[in-house]
DNA sequence: CGCTCGATATTCT
DNA sequence: GAATATCGAGCGA
C-alpha cells in the first residue's frame, strides 16, 4: 500500500509542493454502480499560484465563491470552470504563513485506466491522453462537484500517492497567464514526453 | 508544422 | 464590456 500524501505534505510552501508533487502518481477513483475503475498517472508538470501577492493567482483579490477553497485547508481539491468548456484541477497547499495557495495540476503520464481515459477524452491518441490542464481533467472526469474534496483520504475518490520522484525537475515560467510572467512557477519533469508544452531550452 | 479563431462561465473593471 | 491558470478545428506553407 502506497502511502496517500497528507496534509503534512501540502502544508508547506506552495513553491514547494508544487515542485514535489512532479513524480507523485495522481490517483482516481471511480464508482459507477457495483464497479470501481482505477485512474492513475505520474504527475510530470505542476504550476503553484500564490496569494495577494502572486498578480497571475485567482486569489489575488482576495476570496470569493469560485476560489474559496485556495484560503481554505490544504490538500483540498480546488475546481474551477474556465474559458467556457474546461475543467481544472488544483490542490489547496501554502505554509502557515501565506494565506491562501494552490497548485495547478497540467499533466500526467497514463499508467493505469488508459482505456477509460481515452473513452472520457473521446481520443485514441495516448501520448497527449491527459496533457494540459484541461485534457488532465477530462481524462479524469473531473468537475465541479468534486470542489473542496479532501484529497489527503484514499477514499475521496482524488489523491496523489507517493512516487519517484526525479533527481532535479526544471522551473519555467508559467503558461497562458500575462502578468507575473517571469516567475519560474511552473514545475516539470525533464525526462517527460507528456508535457503540455516543450520546455524552452536557453541556449 | 505554426498560426488564427471560436466556444462561452466566471470574475473583474 | 473585457479578460481569462484552454482546447481543438481549420487553414496555409
Amino acid at each position: 500500500m502506497t502511502r496517500c500524501l497528507d496534509s503534512e505534505f501540502y502544508s508547506r510552501p506552495t513553491l514547494a509542493v508544487a515542485r514535489d508533487l512532479v513524480g507523485m502518481r495522481l490517483v482516481r477513483t471511480l464508482v459507477i454502480g457495483r464497479e470501481t475503475i482505477k485512474l492513475a498517472g505520474k504527475i510530470v508538470e505542476t504550476e503553484a499560484y500564490g496569494a495577494a501577492d502572486d498578480p497571475a493567482s485567482h486569489a489575488r483579490m482576495g476570496p470569493t465563491k469560485r476560489n474559496a477553497v485556495m484560503f481554505g485547508q490544504t490538500g483540498r481539491a480546488y475546481v474551477y470552470f474556465t474559458y467556457g468548456s474546461h475543467h481544472c484541477l488544483n490542490v489547496s497547499a501554502r505554509s502557515f504563513d501565506e494565506n491562501a495557495g494552490a497548485v495547478l495540476l497540467r499533466a500526467i503520464e497514463p499508467e493505469e485506466g488508459v482505456d477509460t481515459m481515452k473513452s472520457l477524452r473521446r481520443q485514441e491518441t495516448v501520448s497527449f491522453i491527459a496533457s494540459g490542464p484541461g485534457r488532465l481533467a477530462q481524462a479524469l472526469a473531473i468537475e465541479m462537484s468534486l470542489n473542496g474534496l479532501d484529497m489527503t483520504s484514499s477514499k475521496s475518490g482524488v489523491h496523489v500517492e507517493e512516487g519517484i520522484r526525479p533527481r532535479f525537475v526544471y522551473a519555467t515560467p508559467r503558461i497562458g497567464i500575462s502578468r507575473a510572467v517571469s516567475r519560474k512557477w511552473r514545475f516539470v519533469d525533464p525526462s517527460s514526453a507528456h508535457l503540455s508544452r516543450k520546455v524552452q531550452i536557453k541556449v
